[in-house]
DNA sequence: CGGAGCGAGTACAACGTTGTACAGTGTGCG
DNA sequence: CGCACACTGTACAACGTTGTACTCGCTCCG
């Protein structure tokens, strides 16, 4: 079918290492022989067999990424970023989907079809604390998100607590004080909801203001009609309030759609943050005053820590804890006074 | 290292042949010797080699995916359904970004990486139908988007022209006579742009409204931003309109932006439809009238698609052309009457 | 003029798996 | 009682590539 070494070599008069050795320009090959083999390379149409290279050399250029949900814009976004990083270095990327769904989340960790690639930047979203133990896995591995701390891989994320502690002073200093929270998970400790809730209790405890469960949405998957969904509870519940922390751009864009829906203006009644800084933070009406919390950063520092893992094969360092910096991007939704 | 045939094999006291017909569940093995050895792989934690099974049965396991970008929400959401589809059919997913760009496009066609796959599932931007030549590859093939037709390979897309003819229908008999267009590419013919601009010009034909350029907004790449931008031409301009027709939902979205900073009411002043029924399109405000051109269906059968191309390795039917059903969603921004 | 040394190229094994051919051991039946 | 045959398992080759060890012939220099 397609041709091989062997095609080349016979074509071209040579062993079929010389022709392997024009490849991989290894030294020791006459100019004249060079060329001939060159010749036969381009009139064939050769290309190598990159699964036998791979088995030879035992590792394949792929590495996996593992996310709950293209579908879920930060994914989609963290994704188009680890790709483009992964090319620049020469790699590609096998993505996957878990769904969010802990089994298999579990499951995707002991896939044969990770043999694939060389290693897996993974960001889990069932899994919690207490797997910690599975992430003990024989090849090279970077952790995202926070819903695992101190594991025995390399975990790459953002400062949560800050951020969200520095989106609600954000509020805070512009005269707030009856702040509702949007896409809190009940009894999390760590996880996105649980740390970005912890920032916000402490910021308000900073500032002296009692926290107040009545002002806090709960849901589960933070998908745009949850957020849309949770702010229609919260209206209902009656407490009242004066701005709106989304624990994400996602829910924060759902809940203005509630919001406006009942007429109340933003900022004017109602101010509103989010987390995240996607795309469409800069397109709502009105644009979105959110966190950016370093997601180019913590993209291209997965890949290049994964990358670095590989490259090593005996693990002499420390699983390392990389933070990524945010910053406060401010908007319409909640302007600083 | 890890784990082979070998060692399963020298422990469970067997060849490595019937140690891989435990694995393969060939028969002729006796029950007593395929617990030794199952009880073995467990002991020693083996998983399979699949490049070395690759190598063998000429098979990866794995297609690619070639997007612009998944930044863009329309290839986000299409890699999700592709990836779901194809974890359902036991394949993994290699995702590429083209940024739609010819060049790395063309490229990507030849590019040795595609050797870790099985097929292309290519969704090209910046190759035009010149480049139909390029299409010829040694690989199996399936085609998505607007940019070449009649090409040899199979190709599942959309109906551009019928569905755009839809939505400015659906704006005619709603009583509006001028309507712009956001996102037209000069001079193009095929592609998502030309074909769709071409149904709302059938549209107005029908109706017996004339075609007006002042009318027509015009822009490069889809995004959100660009669509705000032609928008705030458009108004500048000074020709009147009481519709637009968003050549996508991105563009519509921007638009829509646009339109309400000026203080202009959607649907009571200008009614808006888009195109690609983004998950967003529920949820902006006002919720965004569009066409679902069968993103699901074209995702999910151009996996299966490719997947009976791969499966049977002559090629006896002819390159099909396979076309999704597409509807019109109606919501808030272009009411019916 | 003889041997060291190097450049050019070859033969073979190995990566880990699976298909093919075959060998041994019973078992059933004529 | 002997043979056919199913059953269980083994040995070996092959997939396409690259590393290692080797051969051969030439040049250079003492």
């Amino acid at each position: 079918m397609t041709p091989t070494l062997h095609d080349v070599a016979r074509l071209a008069g040579v062993s079929i290492k010389t022709v392997s050795n024009v490849i991989n320009d290894h030294p020791n090959v006459r100019s004249t022989t060079r060329a001939r083999v060159e010749h036969a390379i381009a009139e064939l149409g050769y290309t190598p067999n990159l699964t036998a290279r791979n088995l030879r050399s035992g590792r394949t250029g792929a590495i996996a990424l593992a996310v709950p949900d293209l579908g879920l814009s930060y994914f989609a976004e963290l994704a188009a970023i680890v790709i483009e990083e992964a090319e620049r270095r020469g790699v590609v990327v096998l993505v996957e989907q878990t769904g969010g769904d802990r089994d298999r989340e579990i499951a995707l960790l002991k896939s044969p079809r990770l043999k694939l690639t060389d290693g897996l930047i993974f960001s889990p979203l069932g899994m919690g604390q207490e797997d910690v133990g599975l992430l003990e896995v024989p090849y090279p591995l970077v952790l995202l998100g926070e819903r695992i701390f101190d594991g025995p891989a390399d975990h790459v994320t953002m400062r949560n607590v800050e951020a969200a502690r520095a989106a609600t002073e954000h509020l805070i200093a512009a005269g707030r004080r009856r702040i509702a929270v949007i896409g809190a998970h009940d009894g999390e400790v760590i996880g996105s909801a649980g740390l970005r809730l912890q920032g916000y209790r402490e910021a308000l405890e900073a500032a002296g203001i009692a926290y107040d469960d009545d002002l806090i949405g709960y849901t589960t998957l933070w998908h745009r009609s949850n957020g849309a969904r949770a702010m229609r509870d919260l209206l209902s519940r009656g407490a009242p309030f004066d701005a709106v922390f989304g624990l994400n751009d996602t829910l924060a864009l759902g809940a203005m759609r509630a919001l406006q829906e009942t007429g109340l203006r933003i900022p004017a009644d109602v101010s509103v943050v989010g987390f995240d800084d996607l795309d469409e933070a800069q397109y709502s009406i009105p644009s979105l005053t959110t966190i950016d919390p370093g997601q180019d950063w913590i993209a291209r520092t997965a890949v290049e820590t994964l990358l670095a893992r590989i490259a090593a094969p005996a693990e002499p360092a420390q699983a390392r804890l990389l933070l990524a910096d945010f910053r406060l991007a401010e908007r319409e939704s909640a302007p600083a006074s």
